[in-house]
DNA sequence: TCCATATTTCTACTATTATGGAAATATGGA
DNA sequence: TCCATATTTCCATAATAGTAGAAATATGGA
């Protein structure tokens, strides 16, 4: 990822309103949702969300397809996972053991329970 | 983490220098990095990287210590994972196996080289 | 074809942010 | 105290971004 894209990406969600779609949009998964659903949701004006949402398309964040009568936005969750590898590369110099950030288990929850004794069996 | 503190965040990694600046701490690690080292290596004038570094430390995402005549900049980890966690919050409705982000290992290079066969050792 | 629904484009207005020179401030050493 | 170094504050200018009404476009159904 070179830096611009980067740019592009985080200055798409420096927006409260862009931000809290593109969060509604993390939880809804694959399935997205539409563009009126989240307009309601988040109780902006159709034209204003639309410029929103445009501008996240156009960072790679979240992309679109139209579904019947509504326009489904979904996460691109490979952008977003560049742009955190990108933000967060060479982390330490490759010392983990420095690093207070371990970005593990940012991502769905809490995962692996327990990972204490046993390796944890088949997830 | 509220909206406002996370769009702040984004917001202030949402410019070339800055985020180059950010990145430099990252790689730089608890040590961090002085002011003027940073402005060298970013071919920044002096100015301008002062107002940058002030809007990164206002948002929370590096903070500064004097050090002799050098005033030294370092990441404030917890809230770079803050952050992270905010955007990834309840991704995929902890559904894990639908999402493509796994947000495992975003930082600090390649820490598990392998993890096919034996469980790797104590982390 | 005609209408209702869903979303986007157009447009103008307002507000915020980036830049960098010059001067000011803080530190340490002679 | 005086000077050099390191960084910040002040300031004016230029550029970019957010907002939302009104009109335009696309889809599906009667």
């Amino acid at each position: 990822m070179e830096s611009k894209n980067a740019v592009a990406a985080l200055a798409a969600l420096a927006q409260e309103s862009r931000l809290a779609a593109f969060r509604l949009l993390v939880v809804a998964g694959p399935e997205g949702m539409p563009a009126g659903e989240i307009g309601e949701e988040l109780a902006i004006p159709p034209a204003t969300l639309s410029f929103h949402l445009k501008e996240l398309v156009h960072a790679g964040l979240i992309e679109s397809r139209r579904e019947s009568r509504s326009i489904r936005y979904s996460l691109c969750t490979a952008a977003v996972k560049e742009l955190f590898e990108f933000l967060m590369e060479d982390c330490c110099q490759g010392r983990p053991e420095l690093c207070g950030v371990q970005a593990e288990q940012l991502c769905c929850g809490p995962p692996p329970p327990k990972r204490t004794a046993k390796r944890r069996g088949a997830s």
